[in-house]
RNA sequence: CGGGGCGUGGCGCAGUCCGGUAGCGCACCUGCUUUGGGAGCAGGGGGUCCCCAGUUCGAAUCUGGGCGCCCCGACCA
């Protein structure tokens, strides 16, 4: 193989690896915005796999969609003190249009909280009215200093929820209910187990009471903040005036919540599972989750076309997706080497001599350990294994993330020292104890470079739990999980 | 904003030091032969050398100014 073919070496220099594997398996583009990227078909179609399997647990779980506009009036952002100094720096402002200096500047969306509730003010009156649980997928843009494809563009798609409701606890509970969505989403079909828990006071998100997040870790042992799910107490409808009278009477402020996922979890899904020969696709998202490749030699080529037409027309039937490369100007190994780029899960390959014995050569983007890369198996027992095949990648790919997850994970660390240790030596996520003290939080960050990722959830936390602050100062109230993230 | 790198056919680059009117690989087009892991041969098309100004008989190359992009750090899903 000519070595300018080769990507970077993933474990070497992966930034370098992940910018050229999502250029070269088309998944997104340069445009000629700075920070701004295009995301060709083979990623949208991924991303429009992860909408619709989103879309059907939102509304699963009572949700409704709905679209707010792109431009919010610059006052309204500025309502809420915590949420404009998160954003004031980021925002995109609209100050000219139609020729004309506008009286009041528009801001871009980087988030629709302010926008929404000023809407649900309009909308509620009485305690009847609520909840309200509504989801939109949008765009939204946040000028950042620093950006990377899918990572942290200046413009990005995704969804976010904001939902109304009565009582604090009820939002509470939605709150946790789409924090396990994500999670379950993430697992089921992205293969990317991630770490969920509360975000510290300095990680939160802006204008919320407090923010639980999935964090993921990537192959480099960074972490990546995944998907957030925020209580936002009454903050934002005590400025929108977002209120209702209660059964009893009363007029009272509504509790909401909101929660987001984006484009960035492309990014988690490549970062998750390439290797050496380019991105690997979980089945359930793969745009094409079986490739049929011709193999056309001098003789006559009519049978093989014929029988890769009847094998595609088959799979299809069974209710995969696929697709019939039978592209003329390219040699059967150019193919071999393009899919797999792509990362499709499967390969047919139809030649001559599988035509005689009724047989077909069929390869997985991921070999186990100890299987030879190609098995040439009875045409009959490929369509009719080929969903279980699929079914078996999607779950190994799962349980190859976690173990590697949980072999990176150090628990039980005791002192800046050995956090600092640990992550010299590759660490993912490190376990402490921590007193809630912020101070300790912004020295490690100072020395280490981790950031306190999450106050861990009680599923993942350790058997014996810390009974003292990393810091030396103090009893431990949370054990948290570092890491250095993205 | 600081540090580094780079702007030359679609992509990756050489040429720049030492000025003489642009070349290589890949890709693309045509034809023939091929096709079970990135095909071969032959022919062919395509470039305001990032922009502006200057020096010069002559600038991709020298001088000055500007712009853009990427990477590494400070902010962030």
């Amino acid at each position: 193989m000519a070595e300018s073919k080769k990507l970077p070496a993933r474990d070497e220099d992966f930034a370098n690896w992940y910018n050229e594997v999502v250029q070269r398996s088309e998944l997104a583009d340069y445009s000629p915005v700075r920070g701004s990227m295009v995301i060709r078909p083979w990623g949208y179609g991924i991303w429009e796999n992860m909408q619709s399997a989103l879309d059907k647990m939102f509304k699963e779980t009572g949700h409704e969609n709905a679209y707010f506009p792109l431009l919010i009036p610059l006052s309204f952002i500025e309502r809420e003190k915590e949420h404009v100094e998160g954003f004031a720096p980021e925002l995109a402002v609209i100050t000219q249009a139609g020729g004309k200096e506008l009286e009041e500047p528009y801001v871009v969306r980087p988030t629709s909280e302010t926008i929404i509730y000023s809407m649900y003010a309009k909308w509620v009156q009485s305690y009847r009215d609520l909840p309200i649980l509504i989801n939109q997928w949008a765009n939204v843009m946040r000028w950042e200093m620093r950006t990377r494809l899918f990572l942290r563009t200046t413009e990005f798609l995704w969804q976010e929820g904001h939902t109304a409701h009565a009582t604090a606890e009820e939002a509470e509970d939605e709150t946790q209910l789409i924090l396990d969505v994500y999670r379950r989403f993430m697992e089921d079909w992205i293969g990317m187990p991630p770490l969920t828990g509360l975000k510290s006071e300095s990680e939160k998100f802006a204008g919320a009471v407090r923010s639980y997040s999935c964090e993921a870790l990537m192959q480099d042992n960074k972490a990546l903040q995944a998907g957030t799910s925020h209580f936002l107490g009454q903050n934002f409808a005590k400025q929108f005036d977002l209120s209702f009278q209660s059964e009893e009477g009363q007029e009272e402020y509504a509790w909401n919540t909101s929660w987001g996922v984006s484009t960035r979890l492309v990014g988690g899904l490549v970062m998750s599972h390439g290797d050496d020969n380019g991105i690997v696709v979980p089945p359930r998202l793969a745009p094409v989750q079986v490739v049929v490749v011709p193999i056309l030699t001098d003789e006559d080529t009519e049978p093989v076309r014929a029988k890769t037409k009847e094998i595609v027309a088959k799979l299809s039937e069974a209710g995969l997706r696929v697709k019939d490369d039978s592209r003329e100007n390219l040699s059967p190994g150019a193919k071999f080497y393009e899919w797999e780029g792509k990362g499709v899960p499967f390969r047919i390959e139809i030649g001559p001599r599988d035509l005689a014995q009724g047989q077909l050569a069929l390869a997985r983007r991921v070999t186990p350990v100890g299987e030879k890369r190609k098995a040439f198996l009875p045409e009959g027992q490929v369509i009719a294994e080929l969903p279980a095949y699929l079914e078996k990648f999607q779950v190994e790919l799962l349980d190859t993330a976690r173990a590697r997850r949980d072999e990176n994970t150090v628990r039980g660390v005791t002192s800046v020292d050995e956090l600092e240790e640990a992550l010299e030596h590759g660490a993912g996520f490190v376990f402490t104890g921590w007193s809630g003290d912020p101070a300790v939080e912004e020295e490690v960050k100072e020395r280490t470079k981790a950031t306190i990722r999450v106050l861990v959830s009680e599923e993942f936390r350790s058997e014996e739990s810390p009974d003292r602050c990393l810091s030396g100062q103090g009893a431990s109230v949370h054990e948290v999980a570092w890491a250095r993230a993205y």
